[in-house]
DNA sequence: GCCGTTTTCGGCCCGACTGTTTTCAGTCG
């Protein structure tokens, strides 16, 4: 353990536990949004908050008042937060998963163990089993089964693991596509995080209005993805995809379609701030419409775009919807013209068979041509990568040469000949200088000893930026979304020594990584990086992953400038720090 | 606990569902 101050990461989950612990403490319930509120602040904010602490600014986050900033004082000095100390020697630890069983909040799982010494899943499941919990006040036989039946289905107390957006949308496109070939359908939107274009997503939501709606919903509830439904009716059905999905599929009349879209694309903090900013202005908003406390009427929307317009807002892209300020920005008429997919005027990461591709240079250039690219850098992974997938110095060499006689039978077309060279334990690479001289990009990065100290690992990022031929930092922060955490790594460092050297860096848009994540990516160009966002296609097919990336850089509010490869490359070459090369 | 073009005190987003109740609290999204 290093003495480096706490990382925002690491201070909002104490402040997070602290409203659990109030929780359970039975506060009164703002108290503990409050401190629920403040934790997803700090986990987002962009500058360090030990820093800001330290120099007594913390209540210039919002959310963070005189207490929580006293509190946050006494967490950096000391490594905790008395007031929490003091009620996980009340609540045993085991409490808090009783609290995360479904149909169990914080209320219930408090009566349980004051009345019960419930204090674990397993003290749960026995109580349930002697039918002692029928006896309280407040809970019945029928809570007893349903306790025993979400413990039979493995409910651990743990949160349910997240489906990744690209196997999500699999399902939620071909969801969508069938309801929308109904003749009882008229309008069928993707809602709900997906919409948002999330990471991950817990399920998903499609809203939808239809001609017949209980003939949608039956429809719905039958179709082949469809593993199990509820009872369809008018207003919609509940079903469970074959891979445990949950879909919410909600029908209402035309006229409320708008209300429906915007409450049910969320996000849910994006539409608590909306509601609370619109009660100040005499509004009220629910998924039923927008209720003007002057005239006392209510306003049906047939279109997202009217409930932000009664609020006296422009449109708000969903991607921007997460309460990071998107409010504020529309109301100020300052929404970022946020970047898209056909800005994208060329490919900077992928493989060939060469390393571990799937296709050969010709197939991954002709599929960057039907993209509508103009130019496409091949990066095979270099010498040290291991797995029988390196290409060697020699090999190099050649393919450079293939490369550049591949080349001159392109039209309209530059194919570049590129790397993706590893970053050495010390920050060096593993191919000599002269060989890296002879490439037109030069992607770099980690692809071995992740367990460095994050000392180390920030230097070893800042050293491989400081060669004048590396032209970006490939997937700069490791991490594998709901699989591997991230390096540890000093992030502002990263990014100083981002924009001190004029490196790119990337996100990655395979939508495993999505790395840089969109928090990142939003530091990193507000601190004046530049970024290029690459497929990393390892096949034909996978270079459509482009669009996971984007999203990324939406969610980040990057707009096309920040972006150097919506650029063309003559335009990009002058851009990097070495500058154009002659050959 | 936070916050301020209604407010330094008194508010704090909205509605559905469930199981337990005879009118509602707790939970969920």
């Amino acid at each position: 353990m290093t003495d480096r101050p706490l990382r925002n990461a690491e201070i909002a989950v104490h402040f997070d536990e602290l409203g659990d612990l109030y929780e359970l403490d039975g506060a009164i319930s703002y108290r503990v949004l409050a401190y629920r509120g403040a934790a997803k602040a700090i986990r987002e904010a962009n500058v360090s908050v030990a820093d800001l602490a330290e120099q007594g600014r913390a209540e210039e986050i919002a959310g963070v008042g005189k207490t929580i900033a006293e509190k946050l004082g006494v967490l950096l000095e000391t490594g905790e937060i008395p007031a929490a100390a003091k009620l996980k020697a009340k609540y045993p630890p085991g409490l808090v998963e009783v609290t995360r069983i479904p149909g169990l909040g914080p209320k219930r799982a408090r009566i349980l163990f004051d009345e019960l010494g419930v204090d674990s899943l397993d003290a749960l499941r026995t109580a349930a089993e002697n039918e002692s919990i029928r006896a309280l006040k407040g809970f019945g036989a029928k809570a007893e089964e349903n306790i025993l039946a979400t413990l039979a289905a493995g409910a651990n107390g743990s949160p349910k693991p997240r489906m990744l957006l690209s196997h999500a949308l699999r399902i939620a496109d071909a969801l969508v596509a069938a309801m929308r070939e109904h003749p009882a359908a008229d309008r069928v939107e993707l809602a709900g995080s997906a919409r948002r274009w999330t990471e991950t997503c817990k399920d998903l939501d499609i809203v939808a209005t239809a001609s017949e709606p209980r003939a949608l919903a039956e429809a719905f509830a039958e179709l082949p993805l469809v593993a199990e439904a509820g009872k369809p009716g008018d207003a919609g059905v509940r079903a469970l995809t074959h891979d445990g999905m949950g879909v919410d599929l909600r029908i209402v009349p035309p006229e409320n379609f708008g209300n429906l879209l915007q409450h049910f694309s969320g996000s849910k903090a994006h539409n608590e701030a909306l509601r609370s900013d619109a009660v100040k202005r005499g509004f009220h908003v629910s998924e039923y419409g927008v209720i003007d406390d002057s005239t006392e009427t209510t306003h049906a929307c047939a279109t997202e775009e009217e409930v932000y317009e009664h609020l006296g807002l422009p449109w708000i892209p969903p991607e921007l919807r997460e309460n990071r300020g998107e409010l504020e920005a529309a109301r100020r008429g300052e929404l970022p013209d946020l970047i898209e997919v056909a800005d994208l005027r060329g490919e900077l990461h992928c493989h060939t068979t060469a390393s571990d591709g799937r296709g050969s240079i010709e197939a991954m250039a002709t599929a960057a041509k039907e993209r509508g690219y103009s130019y496409m850098a091949i990066t095979d992974h270099s010498a040290t990568h291991g797995f029988g997938n390196d290409v060697t110095p020699e090999q190099l060499w050649e393919q450079i040469e293939r490369i550049r006689e591949l080349n001159k039978g392109m039209k309209g077309f530059e194919l570049l000949a590129g790397s993706e060279v590893n970053i050495m334990p010390d920050g060096s690479h593993d191919y000599d200088d002269d060989l890296l001289a002879e490439l037109d990009w030069i992607m770099a990065s980690v692809h071995t000893s992740f367990r460095m100290n994050e000392d180390k690992m920030t230097a070893r990022l800042v050293t491989a930026m400081e060669h004048p031929l590396v032209d970006a930092i490939g997937h700069p922060t490791g991490r594998l979304i709901e699989r591997r955490a991230p390096y540890g790594l000093d992030f502002e460092k990263v990014v100083e020594g981002a924009v001190a050297t004029g490196t790119f860096l990337e996100i990655n848009a395979n939508p495993n990584r999505r790395d840089l994540d969109e928090l990142h990516a939003r530091q990193a160009v507000e601190a004046g990086a530049t970024i290029v966002i690459d497929s990393d296609a390892h096949g034909p097919d996978t270079l459509a992953n482009i669009r996971y990336g984007v999203a990324t850089a939406r969610r980040a509010w990057l707009q096309k400038a920040d972006v150097a490869n919506t650029r063309t490359w003559k335009q990009l070459e002058k851009l990097r720090k070495r500058g154009v090369v002659k050959r």
